[in-house]
DNA sequence: ACTATATTTCTCGAATTATCGAAATGATCC
DNA sequence: GGATCATTTCGATAATTCGAGAAATATAGT
């Protein structure tokens, strides 16, 4: 992922509704929710929930496919994990080479999730 | 760290030039950077810059020190691990509870390719 | 074909964000 | 205290984003 595929995506996350769309979206997993239902529990009108939902597409976070007379959107997670080590490994010491005493300040997330997902 | 402060940490990040700036502080460690060499390296004016760095101020993503009659900015590693295990445990299938099946598909992910992601 | 449902496109005003030069502030050196 | 360097604030302008209703499109059922 280069930089301004990242500046993309979180664009895309950095607005309330389509940050609580997104999580929503997460939570249902490869699955994915019907554009209504996203509406509802977002608590924004139909044509304002496209709007935002658009921005997921384009920064390829989300993925939309028609099931019947609904559409359903789903969260990309390859995209999320992407863009989780694209922050990791540019803005936050890590994978950034000898010259960082920085590292050891990050290395605690390091253990606890990701991070040896793309050894060097 | 909650939604709200993610957005904006997120807003923060998802401007080229901010990014560009944020990355070369992430570089250059707690040393931290002078307002006037950030601008020359991201290549704007420096009333500019000013106007990107209050952003990552307001955000907590950096933080500011005076050292003579230069300003010095840096990142603040803490405030981006937050939000990158905001993002991890909440927009990620992790960290997300049992009722889940998802988490396990994000994981998959995670570790291979992708590819069958589409499965039914 | 007609009706109902689900979603998107269009449109436009309001609000926010971005850009940059000029002027103002703060610090240092003589 | 005056000159100078580093940075910020101000102000004007341009561009983008947001919100929501109305109209349009696509699908399904009768």
């Amino acid at each position: 992922m280069d930089a301004s595929l990242a500046v993309t995506a979180l664009g895309a996350l950095a607005h309330e509704h389509r940050l609580a769309a997104f999580r929503l979206l997460v939570e249902c997993g490869p699955e994915g929710l019907a554009a209504g239902v996203i509406a509802e529990r977002v608590g924004i009108p139909a044509s304002s929930l496209t709007f935002h939902l658009q921005h997921l597409l384009r920064a390829g976070l989300a993925t939309q496919r028609r099931l019947g007379r609904q559409i359903i959107y789903a969260a990309d997670f390859a995209a999320m994990n992407d863009l989780i080590g694209f922050l990791t490994e540019n803005c936050c010491g890590r994978g950034l080479s000898a010259r960082l005493t920085t590292a050891a300040a990050c290395t605690t997330i390091a253990e606890s999730s990701l991070a040896k997902r793309k050894a060097p």
